[in-house]
DNA sequence: CGGCATCCCCTTCGATACTG
DNA sequence: CAGTATCGAAGGGGATGCCG
C-alpha cells in the first residue's frame, strides 16, 4: 500500500497488476481518482512559475520581501506577493510582520514547506543534468516538421 | 560544483555563504539565471496538468492512445494528443505508429523520459502524503481572512 | 518597505465537431 | 482508432500606479 498513513484513500479504478507501489497507482494500469487529484493539486502550487524557485531560495533562510525579490532573477513584485500567499495559505511558508517603521516582513519555510527540498533538489537536479537533452531533441524535432 | 557533468553553465550571481549544493544554488541567497531557466522549462512541461500523470500511467508500459485515454481519468483526447505530442517533442516519450488498418499507435517512455520516474514518484509520495495537511492549512487560512 | 488594485495580453484547457 | 480544427471561457502573469 502506498497510501500515506492515515489516509482515507479510496482506491476504486484500480485493475491490479503490479503492485511496485507508485504512488497513487496500485496496479501499472489505472490511475487512482483521488491520487490524480492530490497529484495534481501539488502540482499546481509547486508547479507554478515561481513557487519552487522560492522554496528554494527559502531553504534555511529567514529572508525580506526585498532580498526575496533581489535573489530571484526575472520576478516580478505583484507574483512574488501572490506566490507567497499562495504558499502561506497552504502552510509551506511562515510570514512575520515586525511593526517597525519602515515596516519588515520576514519569511520563512514551516517544517511542512521544509519537506518540500528533497522534492525541489530531485527536480533541479533532473533539471540541470537533463535539460541540454530536452533541448537537442526539441531542435531535431522541429526541424523534422 | 552542482553543475552536471559537462554542462557549461556560467555561475554568474553568486554569493557563496554555503557550498551544501542544492541545484543551480551554490549560495544560500542568489539562484543562478540558467538553473533557474532550466528549472522553470523542465517544470513548464512536467508541471502542467496531464504530463506528469501520463508519464506515471506509461511507466514499464507500452500503451495505446486510446487505452491511455481510459486510464487518466478527466483527461480529454484534445489534452492527451497535446501532451503527448510535447512529450514526444521533448524526448521522453516515443510514438510507434502500425501501418494497420484500423491504425494503432503506441506510446512508450524513452530511456530520458524513463529518468522521471524517481521524480514522479517523489513529488507523488510528497502529494499522497501531505495533501491533507496543505488542505487543513487552507481551511484555516481562509477562515481567519 | 511591502504591499494591493487595475488593466490587459496571452496561454491553457475543455467542448464539440469533423477526418483519414 | 487516432487524431485535427475551431471556438470560447478561465486564469496566469506582466506593467503600472497608488497606499499605509
Amino acid at each position: 500500500m502506498a497510501a500515506a498513513k492515515g489516509t482515507p484513500m479510496s482506491l476504486a479504478y484500480i485493475e491490479v497488476r503490479n503492485a511496485a507501489g507508485f504512488p497513487g497507482y496500485e496496479s501499472s494500469c489505472s490511475i487512482d481518482e483521488n491520487a490524480g487529484r492530490a497529484i495534481r493539486e501539488v502540482l499546481d502550487r509547486v508547479g507554478d512559475k515561481w513557487s519552487l524557485l522560492v522554496i528554494a531560495t527559502l531553504r534555511g533562510d529567514r529572508l525580506r520581501f526585498t532580498e526575496l525579490l533581489k535573489h530571484i532573477p526575472g520576478i516580478s513584485q505583484r507574483m512574488l506577493t501572490l506566490t507567497l500567499r499562495q504558499l502561506e495559505r497552504d502552510g509551506l511558508v511562515a510570514r512575520t510582520v515586525y511593526a517597525e517603521v519602515p515596516p519588515r516582513v520576514e519569511y520563512e519555510l514551516t517544517d511542512l514547506g521544509a519537506t518540500l527540498i528533497p522534492m525541489a533538489r530531485t527536480i533541479g537536479d533532473w533539471a540541470l543534468a537533463n535539460h541540454p537533452a530536452i533541448e537537442e531533441s526539441r531542435a531535431r524535432y522541429d526541424a523534422a516538421h
